[in-house]
DNA sequence: ATTTCATGTTTTGTATCCAATTATGGAATT
DNA sequence: AATTCCATAATTGGATACAAAACATGAAAT
């Protein structure tokens, strides 16, 4: 019996969701149902399944019998996300920060040491979020945890865009350090503190990134 | 050419979540694929599609090879759900306020007045959130009022479970008419504290009626 | 009598096939 | 030569058919 069987529409997402983050489609590009069907070797009604659930996340749009293509990502819409996510990850935060474990430490700590120079752009944004998601899951709120889990799938198309802008390098490694070590010493408000910080200085490079365009 | 060609995978989204919402399903009932199929007159395959749009709207479940069920309605569900409401919707209305039209109005209280004692739960919802969006929607953020519409679908199931419960009828649409008036004399801060308060209330009651059970 | 295994039924997941809508290219007309 | 109209090709949306997994029932063995 099979614990984890990962249903072939389910891998579908995750392996599209990765050739676009790794910049193989460029936003507005289409995205056609027979050639990805092709390429992964599957049919395209599990295809489409994975197409709707990359729409949900904000990486491709839909239109009626015009099919799909990769999002296009705007300064308008860069503003927004954040500050959804200035919103709302605080909150995740602040209920987590009084019950998280060194478990949890550790989780985050592994997140940020198995990034390396050779990471892919979709890896690295799994790792961002695997970061993110250890210092928020203990707060216990499914809905918001999916609600940010959402959010951030849409930021991650964002970031590598952005990345692929500009050329100098970004300076969230050092401030997941700093949140992480305000946690393990107890001190919640400057970790909190921290993180608004982060997501605020986040926004605005990207939003700089963008309009250098 | 049809402008508004709803595809009937759509339809069919629309209608399965009337059926929840007006009590036809029961939190915790299976939706079987065959039997909805074959009594909205379409295949499997739309309906499939369906069913994917209606997990990411939190109402029904789904469990790999089990199918799918209507979703439960928790306190903790709730308290989340309401939170992130009262995090988001003031944002997009703070930011839609100076720019209301006598249009936005109108839109608003239409939706009010559409409201009869004939309504079922499902057109209730749906003219509940057609209030708020009307004075939201001016913000001109389509990520967040995406969120906010999904969210305050998770939100229609929840009060119709909960007025299912309660028999005393609900002080929404008097709070309704307040904030609709604010709005109209011009008084922002006042319509952001109706708001809010209402807000508030809606789940205080919810979260009794759920716990009185 | 209880437990276990096997088989049959039910239900989901996937592939293939058909219909409907849209884009494209060429020919005819002005 | 440019434009419009029609026909054909290409692509998406939906239906049917098939495979595989899970639950239920029942019989046999301890």
């Amino acid at each position: 019996m099979e614990l984890n069987a990962l249903t072939s529409a389910q891998q579908a997402t995750t392996q599209i969701r990765n050739m676009i983050l790794n910049g193989e489609f460029l936003p507005g590009d289409p995205v056609r149902q027979d050639i990805l069907a092709a390429r992964l070797g599957i049919s395209r009604t599990p295809l489409r399944q994975a197409l709707q659930s990359l729409h949900d996340d904000g990486l491709v749009v839909h239109s009626a019998n015009k099919g799909a293509r990769v999002a296009l990502i705007t300064p308008d819409l860069v503003r927004d996300l954040f500050d959804m996510r200035l919103a709302l990850e605080p909150m995740a935060f602040r209920a987590a920060l009084p019950i998280l474990s060194k478990l949890d430490f550790a989780r985050a700590e592994m997140a940020l040491d198995s990034q390396t120079p050779e990471s892919t752009p979709a890896e690295l944004s799994d790792l961002n979020w695997a970061f993110h998601y250890a210092l928020y899951a203990p707060c216990q709120r499914e809905l918001l945890l999916q609600t940010l889990q959402r959010l951030n799938r849409t930021a991650a198309l964002a970031s590598t865009i952005g990345m692929s802008i500009t050329t100098q390098p970004g300076t969230s490694h050092e401030e997941h350090c700093a949140i992480l070590a305000a946690c393990k010493n107890g001190d919640d408000e400057g970790a909190l503190a921290l993180m608004v910080a982060h997501l605020t200085g986040a926004k605005a490079a990207l939003l700089r990134a963008l309009e250098s365009q």
